[in-house]
DNA sequence: ATTTTTTTTTGAACAGTGTTCATTTATTTT
DNA sequence: AAAATAAATGAACACTGTTCAAAAAAAAAT
């Protein structure tokens, strides 16, 4: 009988609606000012609906959260074709940093925001394998690079992070605006032009 | 008549007491978390009361944001006498760590959280010298180091920007846990080696 | 010393929050 | 058509930031 099928599917596209109204209202006011009435609202279903398809508001978030590193996966594939290593590490600090702009929310969500991640990794941590798979892949490139000559006398580990922080520390702090009043006149370009910075550092290394 | 002073005081001595019970608070639980009335319990007044000496909860925050950075230039002044600007821009970065590391929910309230920055911006600037000024000494420091020949071919606004971005996004990683996933083992080495990274990479940019 | 004025403090009230759960409504099976 | 199952409801609970008329306390004036 394919009643239960039905039933199955039904229950699977309310529970996408709720995701979809959450990550609207998310993105649109923040986390913590989009209530579960305010989700309910949006999709003409009673709060405690929700609570049939999420455990609470932190399940919501966390689903979402991992969305995000699929999403931010799936741009760097492109980077698998660029068999120089150099090059291949540039383009991930490009893309991450195009990614964290585009989706600014998105990014404070997944690498800023901080919650909801203890209730993350209290619980299942299979699910963290989209956000180790990013930084394993940024470690693997930086790998290569030294195994080509590259970065002499610098440990493999600690320069990834260091990478990996550089960028970061760029784009949180335009997001979360801290270069407003420090740097008002070139907010729009100061990332481009520091990533660019950054770039030209990365380049003298490799000689 | 001394009696309008001695009131002026006791008003002073409540706000103070209002400011450190927030303080406590804040840095125990966490800003959004802390309600007026745990301040108010705190302090054994009643809610209403906090509102004859802080306009809302962002002015007690402000205020205390203020003060962040009142103490983090005051660390910095040591620095004054290191006349070597490379040394001193070495210098800073420990001091920006260490301070961030030793005191991870101010440097939280002063450079991750954003909920009352905005109101803090449009309202009075002046207030915004603090963070300016530590911003100010760094760009300070790194002409100074281009001028006796280093950095040689990078921009001073953006590099100054490029080097706070990775101090920053170092310790900001750290605090909002996003090494315990992606560097479970190394978490509280990390930083320091990765500052030691960082430092290794301007020792080679002066050559 | 008593009354008036000013200052300070109160706590109830408002509109909002996340979450729970007995009850109602809708659907499927018998 | 009746019984059984599944899903949705919305009132209730304990909390939130904030406001404001009223009460209490303190100071000033009489």
């Amino acid at each position: 009988m394919g009643i239960a099928e039905r039933k199955e599917r039904e229950k699977e596209e309310l529970r996408e609606r709720i995701l979809v109204a959450a990550k609207n209202l998310f993105l649109e006011k923040g986390v913590e000012k989009t209530s579960i009435r305010n989700i309910a609202d949006l999709i003409e279903y009673s709060p405690g609906s929700i609570y049939h398809y999420f455990k609470d508001k932190n399940e919501i978030f966390h689903v979402l959260h991992q969305g995000g590193f699929q999403q931010l996966m799936g741009r760097m594939e492109v980077l698998e074709s660029v068999s120089n290593p150099m090059e291949r590490l540039k383009g991930m600090g490009s893309i991450y940093v195009q990614f964290a702009l585009e989706n600014p929310d998105m990014y404070d969500l997944m690498f800023i925001k901080d919650a909801p991640i203890l209730h993350v990794s209290n619980s299942n941590e299979e699910q963290w394998k989209e956000g180790f798979g990013t930084f394993n892949f940024l470690r693997a490139t930086i790998q290569e690079c030294i195994q080509t000559g590259h970065f002499r006398g610098h440990e493999e580990e600690a320069l990834s992070f260091l990478v990996w922080s550089t960028v970061h520390g760029m784009v949180s702090l335009r997001i979360r605006r801290r270069c407003e009043v420090v740097l008002a006149q070139r907010q729009d370009t100061i990332v481009k032009d520091g990533l660019n910075e950054f770039f030209n550092i990365l380049d003298r290394l490799s000689s």
